[in-house]
DNA sequence: TTGCCAAAACTAATATGATTAGTTATAATA
DNA sequence: TATTATAACTAATCATATTAGTTTTGGCAA
């Protein structure tokens, strides 16, 4: 019975590798005991049960998705902060698909480091929003628009839903760039 | 042994209550067994398993979607169609969130009635684009723009993604007008 | 009408996974 | 060196999916 050494962020690490090579849903205890050369009671000792750990990994992608984009928008502003950001926060769905789900099956539960987390995702699309000076209202608007194209994009792509024989990288370019349109637009008219 | 008269289509009814009712994850053939009255290896007479059940979901969901959007642009063309058609969809998504999330975890295995399903959708929507005449390339492009708005939208809004206070139908109105803002100055570019 | 038969439901049994309770070994430290 | 917290373990329980094999029923043909 030798001690293994495991923690916390041992598991989560762990399961994260897991969840990308096949899916959240295959992530079972069983499997990352196996992974672990542990047997799965013994994880008990480190998270609560199964919905502790796919929570835990909540939090860890946003703090990892927090990283990657304040990395992507350093010395940028404008289209082209928000392009590289937007770039950024793609490339990470797709290079970690299993964590990413578990980015958005976020139980609605309280968390306070949950929130924290997402309040700093939040700011950062804030504050890349503040040179287009759009006022409160309209900056959330916008931001809830170039969520909902990132994260659709996201996993329509994960889930096989573009099938069409047409690069995704030139259609991400567009569909970004026409949203960017009309917000100057917006502010034109 | 009373004979419950089940069939095929029962069980998609009743799966997809269940669904809506708790979320796809906690719909199991136990809990299926019990709504119908009947003991969970019976269902077996009907669908080949879990697997089966809900890829038939993801059928039957495509069917009413296509049928919902379908009715949603009678009568009308340009952008109040696309108005109209994402509406109905986001909708849709709102209405029936667990047969929704049937929808979009689309097993990539291949099965006729699912591609000729997806095929309808897609080419309703390639129908109504045609009259902004963006050629066939930035069409797809555009179709991807929208298809990822609103089904981004649908999910986060579905896992509590939008928690600002600010009204989830006017950041509709603001993204997609947005969008069809910036395909509009596209064609003028 | 009556008997046959395919289909639909059933019971019993197996396998996998989550979880809890209670036990044992180990590593750090007093 | 002895103590102790803890990491790992075994054993057991519960829920679910699934398979095998059995029973009943309802419709249809003789």
């Amino acid at each position: 019975m030798a001690k293994m050494g495991l923690d916390r962020q041992a598991l989560l690490v762990a399961a994260a590798e897991l969840a990308d090579a096949s899916g959240l849903d295959s992530l079972t205890l069983a499997a990352l005991a196996q992974k672990l050369n542990v047997r799965s009671p013994s994880l008990y000792n480190h998270v609560k049960g199964l919905p502790d750990l796919r929570a835990a990994l909540t939090v860890y992608c946003l703090h990892l998705l927090v990283e990657t984009t304040r990395n992507a928008v350093i010395g940028k502003s404008g289209d082209e902060a928000i392009l590289s950001l937007c770039e950024a926060y793609l490339r990470f769905a797709h290079t970690r698909p299993g964590l990413y789900e578990a980015f958005y099956k976020i139980n609605t539960q309280q968390d306070e480091e949950l929130d924290t987390a997402r309040r700093e995702l939040l700011d950062l699309f804030v504050r890349i929003m503040e040179p287009y000076r759009l006022g409160d209202r309209e900056t959330l608007h916008a931001i809830r628009g170039l969520r909902s194209l990132l994260h659709g994009f996201a996993t329509l792509e994960q889930h096989g839903g573009f099938q069409m024989d047409l690069p995704l990288d030139a259609s991400v370019q567009y569909v970004l760039r026409t949203f960017l349109k009309g917000m100057h637009a917006n502010k034109a008219g």
